[in-house]
DNA sequence: TAGATTGTTAATCGATTAACAATC
DNA sequence: TAGATTGTTAATCGATTAACAATC
């Protein structure tokens, strides 16, 4: 059948669908301020339901976090999960509607590069395996840290992340080395075949487009804070 | 003289301004993208004039940090630095004029709460300082952590807060805790005096509004990446 | 039933991007 | 001069907020 005969009637189909149901489909992606919410709804429901409460308004929710509560509402509607008027959702529903869009009810493996400060910390940070990352390991090229252990975590030199990586199919690279060294090593670590970086320093990254590139900045949060500091301060000067 | 009557003169007067007039007064606040990508130029301008490059176009800028031109062009220009066409603008003229409009020309001092991991890291950053923030002290409640230092910076038990920030008049404190514990030592930490309080800890918190409040959270970076990854897979697949 | 809460559609707001004349 | 780059105004895009009927 010739594509260019049939292109013009599924077109026409299209339209003759509602945008609602277009939208609805699995190739659209959520709002990134929404994904950014998720982690947050998701910790006050577990909380609840630990307490043993299993039904929750999105009023409730948002008087919680200092959000407004429509916006809670419209957040938790991209998950699918339906409420009923005057009850709220279903807590365990909820829960399991969230982890399933982060895709966080499977586990992935990560290994870390740098094993400094900021490293130690990630490495001993308990959160991450309850959202379904694991860290396998670390790697450092200081010497005095091979064959040691940091929060029961093993550090292995440079030279073996290539190996392990094919090895154990590792699909993430977290980074918190310096930033000097950062695109040397983000570029070992996609050649070694992982596909996504987590990259904590404050190194711009250059990277093949089909990698997923996570930038976390501390100073950015920084500068945000120090910002707002000093306009509270003018004010009340 | 009645407010009530001058009220109605002075709205007709403000109607009378242009937008953009209005706009460039001091009280304008920008956009919070805008201040998050500040961290991102200053780095890359700093770089610049240790390289002996004094003057630089938003187009390579852009270009550095994988930004559209246009983009890069109207956060500078926020600053009130203005350029020369086909030139650019001036390195060390942005520098300043970016660490003035941070607070970041002169340093502010912090309180560190929660000795663990996470603590210990931002302890060791050296980044802090260059960016007008002097982390003097840490306070934990682990009795083994007192009166010990960890990258240099001495630990002191919680019960010392208050009196320490009273007496040095210490501006923000910085949460590192538990979440559990968290509301908690901000309570603490806002009774001892404290303006502003950087949050990494999951908790949401609670403050006084007058009270400035930065949440760092670790979970909505990992959605953002796990969200991202699980696409890429999917279309892989 | 009455009223709180949902889900949906429309309006508003704010940031990004486009377009383009000015200019070094 | 010619052309890259600026600064500005307008258009677009996307997220938040408002409004409100449906409903448990």
């Amino acid at each position: 059948m010739n594509l260019i005969t049939i292109l013009p009637k599924k077109i026409k189909k299209y339209r003759l669908i509602s945008r609602k149901t277009v939208m609805s489909n699995s190739t659209a992606t959520l709002p990134l301020p929404t994904i950014r919410r998720f982690p947050l709804y998701l910790q006050i429901l577990e909380q609840l339901k630990q307490e043993g409460v299993y039904t929750v308004s999105a009023t409730e929710i948002a008087k919680t976090l200092g959000l407004k509560a429509i916006q809670v509402r419209k957040d938790l509607a991209t998950t699918g999960v339906t409420g009923k008027p005057k009850v709220g959702f279903s807590v365990p529903n909820l829960i399991n509607a969230l982890k399933e869009a982060l895709g966080w009810s499977n586990t992935s493996e990560a290994f870390l590069v740098g094993a400094g400060a900021l490293g130690s910390a990630l490495l001993g940070f308990a959160g991450f395996q309850k959202r379904g990352l694991k860290i396998l390991a670390a790697f450092d090229t200081n010497p005095h840290l091979e064959g040691k252990e940091i929060h029961g975590k093993r550090i292995f030199p440079l030279t073996k992340l290539e190996n392990l990586v094919q090895r154990m199919g590792v699909q993430i690279g977290i980074i918190t080395t310096p930033p000097e060294v950062a695109q040397e090593v983000a570029n070992l670590l996609v050649t070694s075949g992982v596909q996504a970086i987590w990259n904590f320093s404050a190194a711009p990254l250059k990277l093949p487009k089909e990698i997923v590139l996570q930038q976390e900045d501390l100073s950015s949060g920084l500068a945000v804070l120090s910002m707002k500091l000093s306009e509270a301060l003018k004010k009340n000067a």
